[in-house]
DNA sequence: CCAATATTTCAATAATAATTGAAACACCAT
DNA sequence: ATGGTGTTTCAATTATTATTGAAATATTGG
């Protein structure tokens, strides 16, 4: 590691914590990091940040989803399959129709963004 | 709204909340949605999330943060810029330095994201 | 088998985001 | 002022992601 000059207001308690190293050793590891970036990539499209909360409150197939939102058959798929790609939906087929709902891990998602009201 | 055929497994409960109409009425307002992804965006890097937690253990000054993740000048303040934009670090001038922290709100969301454990 | 409906896939294009290195800016010490 | 260090900004390039419409697939019912 380089010698790098560190301003004065941090230096103490930079160096309680093991400096870079030591602080390196406390972040959650690489494999969790890139979990959290998939979830939150996924949710970072407000169409299907919506759907994902749509479904939810009611498992909906593709036909009603795209009679919520506006959006075209293909792009609605495309949306769908990032958020089954990521874990956070499934589906089912009854009929002709394919039913998406949300996994376990969906839920807990969508729990844990009601959570943060973001309000103070 | 035009006729949708829905298929039966969901049709019943589908209407006792009022249809498509009253499933919009549940979901969070466009506002909130758009705060929501703007978080996500800004936490789906996987160095900008490792930064945003780092911060959270010890507020530390560009050059550290340089050291830490190997990345240029450059390349660290367009994703600190990011976050920055997104509300969850501020920085203050320290001499020569910027020592950048997080938010109340960059707190909030580290929180989230470590109640969030996803191992069951 | 054929037609009809629901959905996905594909390839082309458009839009957005990230990376790079050089130049500019800000603050401090001399 | 001058020079040095820390940091940001900028413009150009590259990479990633999203959109579009047409074609393909899957399921059902006749």
């Amino acid at each position: 590691m380089d010698e790098i000059e560190i301003p004065d207001s941090i230096r103490c308690k930079f160096e309680e914590k093991g400096g870079i190293d030591g602080i390196i050793e406390l972040l959650p590891d690489d494999q969790r990091i890139e979990y959290i970036t998939l979830i939150a990539r996924a949710i970072s499209d407000p169409v299907r940040l919506k759907v994902l909360f749509a479904l939810c409150l009611q498992p909906m197939c593709v036909c009603l989803l795209v009679a919520m939102t506006g959006y075209a058959y293909s792009k609605m798929s495309y949306h769908l399959s990032l958020l089954k790609d990521s874990g956070l939906i499934c589906s089912r087929q009854e009929g002709n129709y394919l039913i998406y709902y949300p996994t376990d891990h969906g839920r807990k998602v969508v729990g844990l963004v009601e959570i943060a009201k973001f309000n103070e």
